[in-house]
RNA sequence: GGAGUCGGCCAGACGGUCGCUCGCGGUUUGCCCGCGAGAGGAAAGUCCGGGCUCCGCAGGGCAGGGUGCCAGGUAACACCUGGGGGGCGCGAGCCUACGGAAAGUGCAGCAGAAAGGAAACCGCCCGCAUCUCUCUUGUAGAGGGCGGGUAAGGGUGAAAAGGUGCGGUAAGAGCGCACCGCGCGGCUGGUAACAGGCGUGGCGAUGGUAAACCCCACCCGGAGCAAGACCAAAUAGAAAUCCGGUGCUGUGGCCCACAGUGGAUUCGGGUAGGUCGCUAGAGGCAAGUGGUGACACUUGCCGCAGAUGAAUGAUCGUCCAAGACAGAACCCGGCUUAUCGGCCGACUCCCUUU
């Protein structure tokens, strides 16, 4: 059995790591409820920015919901390369799904990332 | 047993596996290992009140805002407790913005004759003229005209200026009387709000509305942890000291001279970033004492989240009554709103039974 972390490193942390992303983004994938974006960050690990706003989930309670789902998945998930900095963005509707499908969306659409973002 | 009122409590449980944050210890210094702790009754809305921080401030007034029966509790409050008045309920109980309308200003649709120092539409009664009709021919009755009296009755309205009864009267009327209500003045009880009772005024006097302006009494400086303090790359600095035996540019025919342009260190400044503020506090639990109670005091015990792209989760299994509303962001005290179910205590009403 693999064990699995989640620290810091895992993390974008400040305001410039998701610039970063946000000026240059390798690969894009959209669902009706969320969106992910990637940029390749030559590095050893991913690492996983979130942004749900406030305006697309109205309660805490379902915006922390969403965040641990997909710190989950990304600790879960072995690291392929190449790696990559994702920035995942909720949309509205995304606060009426529960866990389990939830986190099927989660990992259906970071396959799809991967498979864009090896072709590159 | 049913219906209901009030107060308090719980917020799926247990066990694997994999994680996250903090604290302590170990350490081969690897964010590695071990141990411990880790969301709520509302963490929410941000509606009040405080602490804390910075700014402002002699004192007083105005403006503006708030509070509004009385007493107490409290750091403080718009909260809580106890009491009083009023309303609702058979009751346990519940609700209550509950100061002032004889300082002034304003407002009141419709209906109604009249709505604020009021008013006679119908009605009732009296008087004066004398017209018409009726027959029981009279000091009769009915209708019409004019002048008065009358707020009993009808009708309108949320409200018609005390209410009920008796007397009184042409009919009526606080016109008189009794009771109730209201005003005024003592008295008694109560800290007080207020209650009780006595006397007195006949009550054309003081209608309603102050979550209308207003008046009265009391209270209130402003901004908020993105407060604020510290460290500090970057980048401004005509800030200081030292260094070149005087480089470069300009003025000039050339030298001298003058002006501009360097380097280093320090200072200053504070952006990115970081550290502190950051959790031991009007703290919790228990017992005792005082108090009707809110609460206060004393003693003992406990150590109880502290994140910062932001921790407290995921998954599997078992069980059941099948898990609602919902996530800390400086901290407390309240209020309000959301909420699946369930438990405990006190009490009320109805029915039944021995």
């Amino acid at each position: 059995m693999k064990v699995f972390k989640f620290g810091k490193e895992l993390r974008l942390l400040t305001a410039e790591d998701y610039q970063d992303v946000f000026g240059q983004v390798d690969a894009k994938v959209q669902h009706r409820n969320l969106l992910l974006l990637a940029r390749c960050n030559h590095r050893k690990t991913h690492r996983l920015g979130l942004i749900v706003a406030k305006k697309h989930v109205r309660r805490a309670v379902h915006r922390n919901r969403i965040k641990r789902i997909a710190r989950e998945m990304i600790r879960s998930r072995p690291t392929s390369q190449p790696c990559l900095d994702v920035i995942v963005l909720a949309r509205p509707g995304l606060d009426r799904m529960d866990n389990r499908r939830l986190s099927a969306i989660l990992r259906q659409q970071w396959q799809a990332l991967t498979n864009k973002s090896c072709a590159l």
